[in-house]
Formats: structure tokens, sequence, C-alpha cells
DNA sequence: GTATGTCGATACTGATCAGTATGTCAATAC
DNA sequence: GTATTGACATACTGATCAGTATCGACATAC
């Protein structure tokens, strides 16, 4: 059952059972209240073994989303490369790649990560570089599917991408707390919205389409 | 300098005291890793009048929240009841009512509430509840404001309420990560878009006419 | 006045847990 | 083969902390 490893092999498939259960237990109990203990007999292993491949509970949290980082990322840009806006909308209505428990797994997992990063500053910049990644292709994304329709984006290609994360984001937090009153697929249909520009309103449609709507007031 | 007060009075002056000490602790530190040795040292007490006050941790940290939800709830009444349309979109561009600092406390009290949401029904059930009376509030306003309007809502109210908080929400959360990349101003621009509004340009021309488009570099 | 009950302080307990020190055994090196 | 190294197990430590038991002070009741 057990395969001849070499000791290179057998530490790298450790350190990734180990991340798998820490990926459990963190969601499951949150990263305060988790025990390394926990996470290594979930793994399979003892404590010995998770001081043995990182440097500390944070360690540990931190490679976690790194590698969740690297999977999403691959994940992100193989679904909606090269697809034109309308592709992109459906491939939204979609919703998510993974089973739904597994998706909330990972929900949770981030926003445990965001509340970790707003107090401690090395996981601030790690998932701060994370999105802003995701955005500049998002919106390399999002410009490319106008520049091809021939039309103007209402909004940056950056802030359309902001907005997307965001609608997407907001309505997970409202589902994930009421699943009977908020409906994700109100994502698709909200950036559907945002993203067709021909709306029937030929008026609004004629000024909106050259110039994007003004800007507020710089934020503070 | 301290006041002569009788019994009940001086109890609820320690509750509120140690509710406040408790939300700029919990916010700080989290709920899990905040003792309330803390707690109860920041308000000038010790950890018996804490459990003078409250029955666990767990439920310092509800009442924490369901305060704030009264005040929250009066606060978005009195600024958004009886307003018309145009008048709404104003207001969110105005940006939240609290100085930032305080402001970016509660969104980090709220994730961290909802986080132990995710874990305690009793928790869930008090934020859905919530969420659900506010979504109701900001439906009946949007759909009082487009029937004075005479025009159709793009979504059911119910669910531009959804969207609306969504995009708040899933702006604040990106900023807060990286405040230099994301403006939480797109709040306003988006939900006026989604509202389409006849015209912005009457109501605010006179304090926007001199900025431009020119959203890429925000200042921070 | 005296009696009573309440609020909050003090002191303690039992349990948990991150991190460390050391041991053990197997893989690699020679 | 023997020596060495590395990966993980075991055992321990020091510290923290939620919750409890008890006590004193003071407001209220009579």
């Amino acid at each position: 059952m057990q395969e001849r490893l070499n000791r290179q092999e057998r530490k790298s498939q450790t350190r990734e059972r180990l991340i798998d259960a820490a990926a459990q237990v963190f969601a499951r109990l949150g990263f305060e209240a988790a025990s390394l203990d926990e996470v290594a007999a979930a793994a399979g292993y003892t404590k010995g073994a998770v001081y043995s491949n990182f440097a500390s509970k944070t360690d540990l949290f931190i490679a976690l989303i790194e590698r969740r980082i690297e999977v999403q990322s691959a994940e992100h840009a193989r679904r909606f490369q090269g697809q034109d806006l309308d592709a992109m909308a459906r491939g939204l209505e979609a919703g998510p790649a993974e089973e739904p428990e597994s998706e909330k797994q990972w929900v949770v997992l981030a926003i445990e990560f965001w509340l970790h990063a707003m107090r401690d500053d090395r996981a601030r910049v790690l998932m701060a570089e994370q999105y802003e990644r995701a955005r500049m292709v998002s919106a390399d994304l999002i410009a490319s599917g106008y520049k091809k329709a021939g039309q103007q984006p209402p909004f940056e290609p950056r802030d359309m991408a902001i907005i997307i994360e965001a609608v997407g984001a907001g309505l997970a937090f409202q589902a994930a707390l009421d699943p009977a009153h908020v409906r994700m697929s109100l994502q698709a249909e909200v950036v559907a919205r945002l993203l067709r520009l021909p709306e029937p309103d030929v008026a609004t449609a004629a000024t909106d389409a050259t110039k994007p709507f003004e800007a507020s007031r710089p934020n503070s």
C-alpha cells in the first residue's frame, strides 16, 4: 500500500497531506481554534511532522494559501483565456468549478486568511498581490473582449474586474449566511447587465458608451 | 468625576464600557486570540465584571453585534428614509458616515462575526435576520423610489438591495487589503449605473464637473 | 441603624496548545 | 558493511486562558 519513495518524494507527500488536512481543519474550526495536533492527526501524522515541514502554525497557513493561489490562478486562466465577452458571462453563469462543499470551504478559508492579513503584513501583501494579479488578468480579458466587439467598456477594464470580484464575493458572503434568501446566480445577471452595452434605452446607451460615468471625488 | 449612579445605571454603564472595549480588542486581535482579561482591562475592570454581565465570551460577542445592529439600523433608516433615488445614490457617494478608522474596525468585526456565524448557528441566524431586515428596508426604499420616478427597476428591488450590499462589502474587502488599488467610490458608480438614474449631471455637475474621469491612480 | 443582595475584584483550577528537545528508524553515503 | 543524515514520533515545558469560587464593598430595603 505504501509506495517506495525516496526522501524528497516522501517529504513532499507529507507536506501535501498536511496542507490538505490543514485546509479541512482550519476551515472547520478556524485558524486560532484549530490545533496542530488535530491537523497532524487528520493527515495521519503527529505534530513532529508539522514542525519538520513548516516553521510555525502561521507558516503552514501561508503555505496553504499559496498553494491555493497557484491552483486557482491556473484554473482562472484556463477557464477564461481567449474567450469573448458573451462566453465569459456565460462562464460566470455556470457558477464555481468545484462542488459546493469544497467551494464553501475555500470561501471560509479565504475569509479566515483575509482576517489574518488584517493583522499580519506578510499575509496582507501576499493576498493583495494575488488579487492584483487576478485583476490584471481579468482586466486584459475584458479589454480585449471589448476591443474585439468594437465597443467601449462602461468602466475601465481594471475597475470592471474589481467590480465583478466584489459582486461575487459580496454575494457569497450573504448567501453563506442565508442561502434561502440570496441567489448566487445574481452575479451572472449583474455582470451581464454591466458588460452588455447595447441596452434598449437608446439615449443613455449613446452617452454612456462614449464616456464612462464620471468619477466621484477621490477617496480619502 | 465619578457620577452618583444607582445600581441599574451603573451596571448598564459597565456593560456598555465592556462592549466598547470588546469591540476594540476583538477587532484588533480577533475573537479567539483576544482574552477577556484584556477586554476587561481595556474597559477599566477585571474579568469578574465580564462574567457578572455576560454569560460567556461568545455571549459578549453577540451582545456587541446586537448593539451594533441597532445603531446601524437606526442610522440606515435615518439616512435613506423618504429619499428619492438620486438622493440615495448621492448618499452612497458620500461614503460611510463614520471616520475611516472606526469604519474599518466595524468591517473587521462584521467579518469576524460572519466567520463565527459559519460555525455557530445562533450567531448565523442572528446575522442572517439582520441582513434580511436591512434588505427589506432597502427594497422598500428602492421600490418607492422607482415608483415615484415612474420607472421600472432593472432587477427586483429586493435583488437590488442584495446587489448594492454585495458591491459595498466586496469592495470593502478588496480595499482593506490594498487601498492603493481599490477605490471604494466605485460602489456609488456601479449603483448609479445599475439604477440607471436619469442624467446625473444636474445634481452632481456642481460638485463633480471639475473632476474628469481619471480612475487608475487613486492617491492614498 | 441593621440586614440583604448585587456588582465587581481576587485568586484559583483545569485544560489546552505552540513550540522544543530528544529519540528512533530508515534512507543515503562511503 | 558502517557511518551519517533526515524525517517523523514521543515526551515535555512554559504560558495562556475561559470559566469558577469566594470575598468585600456598597447600594438598597426595612
